[in-house]
DNA sequence: GTCTATATAACGATAGAC
DNA sequence: GTCTATCGTTATATAGAC
């Protein structure tokens, strides 16, 4: 007699199964970093086999990559959607900015990304030059583009615009990556934090009053 | 007849030891990180037997912090002493402040074992807390003094004291980093962010002028 | 019945154990 | 220093959709 209501070994799911793969893999990524994970990890995770990941990235570095790819895209997408249309005060335009920057930190998993980056990029260069290329230029351009505007109309002082997007960026995923080392220490609430944070900048920032 | 000028199998540098056996891990864990450092290797470079780091320190997590403390504590030492006896302009001592930040940055291998406690310092709990308590809270507790000390002055502004810490050393931290991790890419050059950091928390922090 | 998404199983490099 | 287990990767078989 027949196996009763046997069941099925597999689906065909070509649609779903990118995105189904990439969450469990950032699930895996931010839990154990990149040479740890394991793609049978992964692969278990997502409910298909080692082969299938294969069907839908070449490699490891390829998963990894899209990803991050998947996290930062469609916000960098949003800034730079403003960054063409918004014609208001630079200072508004920088705090949406830095709103955005602490939404992508506190919300998402890409801080736990790029400490994966910081931390084994030397071992693996290909995740390195994609993330620099993909997050880190494409990031700095987007604040270089806010502190340039904000000098060419005035608001903003003559300085030296590279280092402005590092005093913008870097003390959010600082406090961000030293939170998620060394637990929600006092010193490091971050909602205090981004507060000042904003107030920094924008003190940093701005152009001298004429006497 | 005793053996004519015999060399000595080894030689007793009680001394000398512990220094050279750190120096030799620092190496190797700013090479490779701290799980994958092995103490094999550090003895190798350090020309003694395994057995003879263990006459000196209790484990390698032991190790890693007697080499932290043997960075750090030096520096931390000689900012409380100018803190204790300095009593011109806070910006001025900030400035000092961020100047030795500077050296230790660009100067010592601290960020390489920061980049490790950040890292890898989840499976390792015990080389974390010495970091939080010998480093980034003492670290922290210095420039709260800076900032205290200018607020109470009247030469900086009334602020969230922790997160201007942040403001000081977070930028200084990650700049760092990101060389370290992307080489010298021209965006993160060190000479032009250093200054421009100066001024930048110079401005953040300077009091309002009364009108 | 054909096409292809998916699983199973094998391969080769590499790291870790003894 | 050798052996072995593991894991990324690839080749082949099979099952499901139309």
């Amino acid at each position: 007699m027949p196996a009763p209501a046997q069941e099925q070994k597999f689906q065909r799911r070509k649609e779903e199964r990118p995105a189904e793969i990439m969450a469990a893999g950032l699930r895996i990524f931010a839990n154990k970093g990149f040479a740890a994970a394991r793609l049978e990890e992964v692969a278990e995770a997502a409910g298909v086999s080692k082969a299938t990941i294969y069907l839908y990235f070449d490699s490891k570095a390829d998963l990894f990559a899209a990803i991050v790819r998947e996290i930062a895209t469609p916000r960098f997408d949003e800034m730079e959607r403003l960054l063409d249309t918004y014609d208001g005060p630079s200072a508004d335009l920088l705090n949406f900015m830095i709103g955005k920057l602490k939404e992508i930190a506190t919300g998402t998993e890409l801080p736990a990304l790029a400490k994966i980056i910081l931390a084994e990029s030397s071992n693996f260069p290909e995740i390195r030059e994609f993330y620099r290329d993909h997050v880190i230029l494409r990031g700095f351009a987007n604040l270089s583009r806010v502190i340039e505007r904000g000098i060419a109309r005035g608001e903003f002082r003559e300085c030296n615009v590279e280092a402005a997007a590092q005093e913008i960026i870097f003390p959010i995923l600082m406090n961000t990556l030293a939170r998620n080392t060394f637990g929600e220490l006092p010193f490091f609430d971050p909602d205090g934090f981004f507060t000042a944070h904003a107030e920094f900048v924008a003190r940093g920032l701005a152009a001298d009053r004429e006497a």
